[in-house]
DNA sequence: TTGTAGGCGTTATCAT
DNA sequence: ATGATAACGCCTACAA
C-alpha cells in the first residue's frame, strides 16, 4: 500500500489551504476572473495541480443557477430521424458549451409528458420531439418546461421556438414528380395517424388533389418502419395503382424488398418514392427516389433557436425546413 | 396582467412557510421518509401543490453527492453501432433511475480524453467507447474517471467493468462458413487499423489461417462506412478472390451496391459477408449474410456491470458477447 | 489585490 | 414526531 490515493476529491478549500490563500482567490484563479497577482495565481495553480483539483460541477451548478445542460426527449432512439436530431443538437450545443441529456420515451405517449418534465428539471432547457402527444398534455408541458423548443410539432404560441420539417412541401414535390411521369393512380402509405407530421402529409395530399384533379390517391395507414412497408405490399398491389408514396424511406425500403420477392418490377410495374433520404436510400436496389430533408441541420437549427430563447431574446416564429427531390431509379413512367 | 406568475421557482423554504412547518419536515414529506403525522403531511403536500413546488435537482445533487446521471461518450453518434449502445445504456439505466448525458467526440481521438473527463465530472459514472484512443491516454482516463465501464476495448485492469463484442469469434464463424462453401481465396476488407476491434478481427484471421492452411486471405484497409465499401469494389475485383469478408455491414452494403453497378453477380461471382446484422441487412439485394451481434444487449450489459461497480461490488471480469451467423443470399459456393 | 461572509436549495444530524 | 443547525462545494458582493 505505498500509494495512498486521496480518498476524497480535493475541494476548493484544500487548494486554498495548500496555496495559503482564501477560497475566493482560488475561485478567481480557476475562473480566470479579475486580476490576481501572478505569483499568487501560480501558487494556486500549482496547488490545484498537486491535488489534481477539479471544481465540482454540481456545486457550480447550484451556485450559478445554471447547469449548461439541455434535455433532448425523443419517442424512439432507434429511429434514424431522431438519431439525427439528437446528433445535430448535441454537436451544435457543444459549441456553446452545453451538454445533452437524453430521454427516450420508447414510443409511449403517456410517458412523454413525465419524461419531459423530469428531464427538464435537471437541465436549463428542453428540446421536445413528441409527435403523438395530445394537445392537452402538450399544453401542460409547455407551461412547465420553458424554455423549450418543439421539433416537428407546431403550436400557436409564438413564444416557443419551433422547427419543423415541411413534410407537406415534400409530399407536394413527390406528387408533382409522379404526375409529371404520367401517373394518375397513386397510393399513399401513411404512418401513424395521430402523428403531427402525418397530418401535414395528408393536407398536402388534399392540396395536390386539388392541383391535379385527374389524380386518384388511395390512402392507407401503416407504421413507420421497414416491417410496415414490407407487410403493405399486398395491399398496394391490390389497388392497381402505378405508384406509391411511402410515409418515409424505411417504409419505402421495406416495400421495395417485399416487391422484389414478389417479382414486381420497380419502377416498370410500380414506382416507389420515400421521404427523408436516409443513407441507405442511395444503396438499395433500385436506388430510392425520395426527398432529402436536412435532418442534421434541423438539430442545429433547433439548438440555435432554443439558445436564442434562453438568452431572453425575442422569439423568431416557426422555422419550416424544406426538402429537395432526389429522383433515382425507383420512379419512372407508369406501365401502360 | 391578471395572472401574476411567480417569477421565482418555489423553494423548500416557501413550502415550509406556507405549511407552517420546518424545511426538514417538508423534505421528509417529499421523500416519503420517516413517519410524519398524516395531518402535517397533508398540509405540506397541499402547500407544495399550491406553489407547484418541485425540488431542485441541482441542490439535491450537491447535498446527496450523487447526480443519478451517467455519461456515455462515443466517437460518432452517426454510427448505428454506437447508437445502439447509447440506446441500450439509456434504457437500462432509466430502469435504475439514472439519466444519460451524451458526449460525441466526432471521431477526433484527441478530443476523446478531454470529453470523457469533462463529461464524467457532471456524472456519477462513465461509459466510454474509445476504440482508437491510444493506451497512454486511456490509462490516464482510467485513473481520472472511475467508476467507468469500457466498451469494445479490453484492458488488463480487472477492476474496470468491460464488455466487448467478440469480433474475433464473429470472423471465425464467417471464415468457417465461407470455407464450408468451398471458398479458398478470400479478401478481408478491414476497418480503421488503429481500432481495437479491427485488431480482434485480424487476430481471428490469423487463427483461421492456421485452422485452414489451404486458405488465402488478402487483407486491405478501408473505413467503416457505406462509402468505404463502395469505393473498394475495384480493389476486391482485382484480387480474383471469390469471397469478401467486410469489416461491417455498412462496408458490405456499400460494396454490394457498387458490385451491382458493375454487374458483378453476388454470390455467383463473389460472395459478400458483413458483421453486425444491422436492420438493413435483411432488406438489401441480395440479402446480406452477416453475424448478428446483440448490440442492444451490449448497452444493457454495460450498464449492469457499471451499476454493479458503482455500488462498490467486486468486479466481474470482462464480458465477451458472441454473435450468431445469419446465412442469407449474399454468400454461396464459389464460381468455378 | 485579497479576504470575509453569506447564499444557492437540499439533506442529515442532532436535540427536543 | 418535529425543528434548529450544520454541511455539500462553489461563487460573489462587500469590505479591507
Amino acid at each position: 500500500m505505498s500509494s495512498t490515493t486521496p480518498q476524497r476529491r480535493a475541494t476548493i478549500a484544500d487548494v486554498a489551504a495548500r496555496a495559503e490563500v482564501s477560497r475566493a482567490t482560488v475561485s478567481r484563479v480557476m475562473n480566470g476572473l479579475s486580476t490576481v497577482e501572478p505569483g499568487i495565481a501560480e501558487r494556486v495553480r500549482a496547488a490545484a495541480a498537486d491535488l489534481s483539483y477539479r471544481p465540482s460541477e454540481t456545486a457550480r451548478n447550484l451556485s450559478l443557477g445554471r447547469t449548461h445542460t439541455v434535455a433532448v426527449v425523443v419517442p424512439d432512439l432507434g429511429n434514424p430521424m431522431f438519431q439525427a436530431i439528437l446528433r445535430g443538437v448535441t454537436r451544435a450545443a457543444a459549441e456553446d458549451g452545453y451538454r445533452v441529456l437524453v430521454g427516450d420515451t420508447q414510443e409511449s405517449a403517456a410517458a412523454e409528458m413525465d419524461a419531459a418534465i423530469e428531464a427538464r428539471r435537471r437541465c436549463d432547457a428542453l428540446v421536445l420531439c413528441a409527435p403523438r402527444m395530445d394537445d392537452d398534455r402538450l399544453a401542460q408541458v409547455l407551461g412547465a418546461t420553458a424554455p423549450l423548443a418543439l421539433v416537428n410539432r407546431v403550436v400557436a404560441d409564438e413564444d416557443v421556438p419551433q422547427v419543423a420539417m415541411d413534410y407537406g412541401q415534400a409530399i407536394g414535390l413527390i406528387i408533382d414528380h409522379l404526375e409529371g411521369w404520367g401517373h394518375r393512380h397513386l397510393v399513399y402509405l401513411g404512418g401513424p395517424t395521430a402523428s403531427a407530421s402525418n397530418r401535414l402529409r395528408i393536407a398536402a395530399l388534399d392540396a395536390a388533389t386539388r392541383r391535379h384533379p385527374e389524380l386518384r390517391i388511395d390512402r392507407f395507414t401503416t407504421g413507420a418502419g421497414l416491417e410496415d412497408g414490407w407487410s403493405s405490399a399486398d395491399l398496394v398491389m391490390g389497388t392497381g395503382a402505378t405508384a406509391v408514396v411511402a410515409y418515409n424511406d424505411l417504409v419505402a425500403l421495406g416495400l421495395l424488398s417485399r416487391l422484389r420477392e414478389l417479382e414486381v418490377a420497380v419502377p416498370g410495374r410500380l414506382s416507389v418514392v420515400g421521404v427523408d433520404d436516409i443513407p441507405y436510400a442511395r444503396f438499395s436496389d433500385p436506388t430510392l427516389t425520395t426527398v432529402s430533408v436536412p435532418q442534421d441541420e434541423l438539430g442545429a437549427a433547433v439548438w440555435r433557436r432554443l439558445h436564442h430563447a434562453m438568452d431572453g431574446l425575442p422569439p423568431e416564429g416557426p422555422l419550416w425546413l424544406e426538402g429537395a427531390l432526389q429522383a433515382r431509379e425507383s420512379s419512372g413512367p407508369p406501365a401502360r
